[in-house]
DNA sequence: CCGTGACAGTTGAAGGTTCAAGCAACTTCT
DNA sequence: AGAAGTTGCTTGAACCTTCAACTGTCACGG
């Protein structure tokens, strides 16, 4: 049952692709679910949450503009401001407004932010390198390193507008 | 933040693990969300719902039970029953008791469904090549799938029942 | 000075995911 | 048979993400 019929069709994914394709998948999918779970419960928040935190704490003042934190940890505003919203909320981030440019708003890690941080980060570290790093030896890192610098590289490329997509006359193995 | 304390902190990422590490996670955050947004354009579903149907349509009946189409999707059964709810209300899928025992119940590909599937699967796929392969070759490829073969393995495991939990810093509520 | 447009960030609604309960049907043990 | 435990799936509430629309601010040109 494998759409293989139709002419528009840009060449379906070869045995060695879909070999790949299909733990890949999974990774993806599953990666997130495993930091999540381990971060909510040792600090009832998600890994973006976290992620968020993260990023202000390697600011040298730990704090950033929304749009620049937005760009650091890949998410789109709207996000980031329902994230910093919950997270000001629970005492983590403040705001503060620029002196400059009265549309900017800097994101503030809190000490008390700083101190969730401290406490998580061990236990997520162990979970970082039970999933991912514990399997593979330095090899495979550097092999890990390449393509995933190719792959974000790839996808941090606007969205492509529209339909252009389709055509690809190569083909090459079945 | 360098945590070195041997006792508590595993050890943390090094320079090349790090260098590996964040592109890692920005795929597994970008590329979902890549697929997603194709996907909801072209058919008004996320990719986890196509993912769904694909799978659904891959097998000899174009139907399976509940928990078997969880397991193969790699989702939790609460989320499969939501997903499978919403995908019955568009009538893409259908669900069936099972006779022999009642308890399961099947989800069924209608013809709507196969049909949405035909029409969406090369404009997936083409997204799919555009985003991963594309910019790989064919020993890129072979690392790929050797390399997420790893990580889809250990993430399969049991989240880790009881462990090493042990160093709760507990800094939760507030 | 005022209008236009671009930029930074926010908001609310809609939809998806997760978690903890819960229900119903099967199995096992006595 | 009947009680207890297990399995398979569903439900509802809380949360997160996304999308489109919106506010307020700055920059530029007449």
């Amino acid at each position: 049952m494998t759409a293989q019929d139709g002419a528009t069709t840009p060449r379906w994914l070869d045995e060695q692709e879909m070999a790949a394709w299909l733990p890949l998948l999974r990774v993806v999918q599953l990666l997130p679910q495993a930091l999540d779970r381990r971060l909510r419960s040792e600090a009832g928040i998600g890994h973006a949450y976290d992620q968020v935190l993260a990023t202000l704490s390697a600011q040298p003042e730990r704090a950033l503009a929304m749009g620049e934190l937005a760009r650091l940890t890949a998410t789109s505003p709207s996000r980031l401001s329902h994230a910093v919203a919950a997270l000001e909320e629970r005492g983590w981030v403040s705001r503060r407004p620029c002196p400059t440019d009265r549309r900017i708003q800097y994101a503030c890690l809190t000490d008390g932010g700083f101190a969730l941080l401290a406490g998580i980060a061990p236990g997520h570290v162990a979970e970082v390198r039970r999933v991912v790093f514990d399997g593979l030896d330095a090899e495979d890192v550097a092999r890990l390193r390449v393509l995933m610098t190719t792959l974000s590289g790839v996808l941090a490329e606007p969205p492509v507008p529209s339909a252009q997509v389709a055509r690809e006359g190569h083909v090459r193995g079945a």
